[in-house]
DNA sequence: CATGAATGAGAGTTCATTCAT
DNA sequence: AATGAATGAACTCTCATTCAT
């Protein structure tokens, strides 16, 4: 008779995947507690037991995945010894990171589009916790002479938007060379390429010469 | 309330009007035809009478949008006597538009993050129209010798995805500026700024020297 | 500029004919006045200008088809010099009319199905006065010495509720007939041979012997 | 209003038995979820829930009935010596269902006048068992002897076609009635009465003499 | 006579959420 | 911890009908 074990935390762990999964696929609207009671195969009811409402499940959905892209651009970034190395580090793991959970640069731009309306505390400080930490790459660079002086807030949005949208937009630049063989969508550049290509653009940009 | 006048284009026009003020603000899910209906004070069945429903009235949204910057960009590029200078114009003119309809790169984004599933022909055409304009600038430019050559997808996604980032974070980074002064999230860089440093930044790292 | 001729009664003849199509293919509800103004080629609001209301344009309608059958059985019923012949006359020229006008016995069903509810007088005699004719034939018999004693509203009823719905059934007799040839579903049988065999049938259980 | 017990069987029961009485005095377009709703005592939402929609809910109410009155054709039928009496059985069972459940007859002349546009198939094949039924009756005492050849669906119509429309107009002859006496609408005639009529014009009609 | 524009009322359906077990 | 039953509030869309020209 009983569907499942009455394992809290495996329960709770299976609402939380489908929940990112769903969302991302189709956002915070088009995803239904039915669909993601279903994906989980548990009960609707116990959606609500565990994560008090659709917004508190969303909530926890979107700082589960800012923690884990920040503790893994944190990692990286320690094992180098140059500046430069840093900030390749940071763009070559973000680019990994968005192409591992594509549905990541998904639920970000949504979540931005919306001014931020329904942006959580946490969620928000996750966010800046990230820029922070590439706003610190570009100003020790300064200091130490090798960068020029920048304007960090435009720099990390010019390669984080860039990959979100690269990420987001694959297969609509795929469908594009089908059609239309005379302009390049870079529709089979690797990710680790582009990532490279963003990484030597502001690198060129703000190296001292 | 007040019957109202029976002005087809007119009244046509401002459910247009509402639709891409609640559309950008809201996004597609969270707009109802009452809010439509309320915003531009008209009877909510009219809504269906001209725009048959509420998908249909999204498509007009989004193509209007595109057309119309489409053709601001176009036409400023026109006037300039340099690549380096159509570029500029290029870039200028699309922050330009995002500052002027603010509602664009949210929708924008919005409809990017989904991949597509919704975007009907005529937007994807629009969309792609756009970067060709770029993607012909950064060509000319690499054969008369200003330019190296350059990977004119992921310019083209640095440039806008920034400036879409930016102009959809403002009141966020406002917001994370009065918080945190330690760090500066641009709060007060005025958007022609902005798109004169990004000019900038792209020209150093694409001229050749 | 002007679509049409401002010929009313050939306006009025339009909608009415339309009127008729649609109603008996898709009955009262399910027809819109949107339908009928386009099936008709004139404006929705015309309609309401002739006839007032849907309610007030169904009543038409229906008396419109009633007083046609009736003039039709009357006029067939005059030419004969028997009880009998009149009798088959009956039979005959309803099932031809039924025949001519599919979409009257729908209709006839239709209404009936409402128990009246909203039966206008108007159809309610005409309903009636179809009832009076046969009821005459029969009780003329009796006198006669031609027929036994007989309950009209039963004989009326087995011959007109035959006639209806071997009419509204023959696409799915014939339907029936493709999937299961073991039951003969008579769907290959002629109006007329259907009506001679009911007036066959009739008269052997009400004749003299 | 009164938050209602959590028994899944009464509850649906609750709802169908509403929805027969509903459809069949107003029929499917004309009856609403709300009718229902208030009618049953439940929350309209639960319609959806258990026939997940309106049409759903309608098939359900129309096979429910069709296997009813089946089951009590086929029970009446067995317990009988002789082809004629079994005869006799079928056309009594079936008037005592159309007047024990006086909808059935108005449904039925419903679908039909549809031509049997959204019947489906379940419907569709009970219809032809009950045929089935009687023709093998038919066909049974052509064999032995004691009925002429006879057309079986014709038959079938006028026995059935005629107790649909007497059960349906039974309201509207006593109306007529009472507005006219010099016409017989049968309108006091009991239907067990009615039902032995056409017993008897039947087998006057089909009897080997 | 004829039309396009406009309206109000309601219909079917969905969904987040809660209750009872 | 887990579930099926139940609810209320919305939401999209339709349609009969009327108004203004």
């Amino acid at each position: 008779m009983a569907k499942h074990k009455r394992d809290a935390e495996a329960t709770k762990a299976r609402i939380l995947a489908s929940a990112i999964a769903l969302f991302s696929k189709n956002g915070f609207d088009a995803t239904t507690g039915d669909d993601i009671a279903k994906e989980s195969g548990v009960n609707k009811a116990l959606i609500y037991y565990y994560f008090k409402n659709k917004a508190g499940l969303y909530e926890t959905v979107m700082s589960t995945l800012f923690d884990s892209i920040y503790t893994e651009v944190t990692k990286a970034e320690k094992c180098c010894d140059s500046i430069t190395a840093e900030l390749r580090a940071f763009i070559e793991t973000y680019a990994k990171y968005a192409q591992k959970y594509p549905y990541f640069p998904a639920l970000l731009l949504r979540e931005l589009s919306d001014s931020g309306a329904h942006l959580p505390e946490m969620m928000f400080a996750s966010m800046r916790r990230l820029f922070v930490l590439l706003s610190d790459i570009l100003n020790r660079g300064e200091k130490e002479g090798v960068f020029i002086k920048s304007v960090p807030m435009v720099i990390h949005f010019m390669i984080v938007g860039a990959l979100n949208l690269l990420v987001t937009t694959e297969p609509l630049r795929v469908k594009a060379a089908k059609e239309d063989t005379t302009v390049d969508t870079c529709s089979e550049c690797a990710m680790d390429e582009i990532a490279e290509y963003i990484f030597t653009t502001i690198k060129t940009a703000l190296e001292v010469k």
